[in-house]
RNA sequence: GGACGGAUGGCUGAGCGGUUAAAGGCACCGGACUGUAAAUCCGGCGGGCAUAACGCCCUACGAUGGUUCGAAUCCAUCUCCGUCCA
């Protein structure tokens, strides 16, 4: 079957290219559909903006009509990759691995179709490798890599010359990955794989091992790391990690972390993370030039994100409470109101008989994890930084318990640490 | 198994036996400026109790013991890590 388009040239022209183990790579693509490959490491329950690039780039091929494979490393996750990390990690039990296998399925299931002709395909690779014995193991697979080659990799490198070295089993990881590739082209006869740029070095290793046993042609691709304009890595939002997971960061969540990005990446983040045609992105962008306090770019970004990976509904809900959030003061609401446009915000319930026994501001911030400590939300309130219903003028020092007259609602307030933190806090 | 080096707050990295909740940097958090941006500047940055303010207490420099009026700093043992030798 012919490709729609040249998924390659596609990623080319939206910035998601950064190497190809081989030129004819572009052909091939151009003039048949293959199978082609990502792994995704379960080392949390859910995938972070950081493995966003590589989702798409699954996507993208699947909409040239190529068929993807998302793998997850239910076996190498119990190894361990030491590229890009500083150091050793611990080794996950096999609960964990259990439960972030599901979070991983569930977030892939939004980005891509399990369903038609292309549908994706997701495999564990624990399905293999885990009753692949060590001697087999190292008779089939070991004999094929050469030390010397090992070393030099990258992550090897990097990490001997650290000072805190690496284990063996760190090391072996390479093999473990270069199987799944062999594994999968003899299986699955894919013909690719694809992964951040700091896979490379586990990409060639499989290309390498196919070559050697087979005689076969694979083929390697990485993507550019996700990087803003200040050449740090995305995924940290607000102290946590930007999660995919609605449950582990809300969509409002998800939402404002690409709101607040800055315009310097506005047209990078666009094309790389959105499906948005490059000819409405240069015009999206030229509307922001008009007049960027608007943030034309970034509701543009944020809303195509969160639709992606929430949906449209919760995209929509998350705009409203950003609208009225950044707004202005909220008071005289009432419960339904707020509720409405706020279902999404962080929020806690205390007890109403507390507040009417006067209830001290510091203990609200603490249990509505604005703040960790007292003593970090009386250094919150001296420096003027809490805000009640959104108005514009903070809380006063001096202001140490909270009444009823506080109320934005009959049961709520809304507290504001800082420019941006929210909570919705009810009394019941 | 042996020799040497190292282990300090989220990271990095200083640290004369006392004035060290521990310099500096990064990260992070407030504030000003602005556009919920960038850059810049100011302040903060273990925790509990408490105040108008001062303050008081607890925990912390790999672990455990010891020396000392007093230890992150000295000694012993242990653990972990690195480098080299066998």
């Amino acid at each position: 079957m012919k490709p729609l388009f040249n998924v390659v040239d596609r990623l080319e022209e939206r910035g998601l290219l950064k190497d190809m183990t081989n030129p004819a790579f572009r052909e091939l693509v151009g003039e048949r559909c293959i199978t082609v490959y990502v792994g995704f490491d379960p080392t949390a329950d859910s995938l972070h903006v950081g493995n966003m690039v590589s989702i798409l780039v699954l996507r993208h091929f699947q909409l040239a009509g190529h068929r993807p494979i998302a793998l997850v490393g239910g076996g190498t996750g119990m190894i361990g990759d030491p590229s890009g990390r500083g150091e050793e990690r611990n080794l996950l039990t096999a609960e964990q691995l259990e439960r972030n296998l599901a979070g991983i399925r569930a977030d892939l299931a939004k980005i891509l179709s399990f369903e038609g002709e292309n549908a994706a395909l997701l495999l564990n690779n624990a399905d293999w490798l885990a009753s692949f014995g060590f001697l087999d193991f190292l008779r089939e697979v070991g004999k094929h890599f050469r030390v010397g080659d090992m070393l030099a990799k990258e992550s090897v490198r990097r990490r001997m010359e650290s000072d805190t070295g690496l284990s063996f089993t760190e090391f072996s990881y390479q093999l473990l990955q270069g199987y799944d590739f062999k594994y999968l082209n003899e299986k699955y006869e894919c013909l690719a794989q694809s992964g951040g740029s700091d896979q490379w070095g586990n990409i060639t290793a499989g290309t390498e091992l196919i070559r050697r046993t087979t005689g076969a042609e694979c083929y390697g691709m990485t993507t550019p790391l996700l990087t803003n304009a200040q050449g740090q890595k995305m995924g940290k939002s607000l102290g946590g990690v930007t999660w995919l997971s609605g449950e582990k960061l809300s969509p409002y969540e998800f939402y404002q972390y690409w709101i607040r990005q800055e315009d310097a990446d506005m047209e990078r983040f666009l094309k790389m993370l959105t499906f948005l045609p490059v000819g409405d992105i240069a015009r999206v962008l030229e509307d922001h030039g008009k007049d960027p306090g608007l943030r034309v770019a970034q509701k543009s970004l944020a809303w195509e994100l969160t639709a992606l990976v929430h949906g449209e509904e919760e995209a929509r809900k998350a705009r409203e409470a950003s609208e009225a959030l950044f707004g202005g003061a909220l008071s005289n609401k009432t419960d339904g109101e707020l509720r409405a446009l706020f279902n999404d915000v962080p929020s806690v319930e205390l007890p109403r008989a507390e507040l009417e026994a006067g209830l001290k501001v510091a203990d609200v911030l603490v249990r509505s994890g604005l703040v960790a400590s007292k003593k970090e939300a009386a250094r919150l309130l001296s420096q003027g930084g809490v805000y009640l219903n959104n108005s514009d003028t903070p809380l006063a020092a001096e202001v140490r318990q909270f009444t009823d007259s506080d109320l934005a609602s009959e049961t709520m307030m809304i507290l504001r640490a800082g420019k941006k933190k929210y909570c919705l806090v009810q009394y019941v």
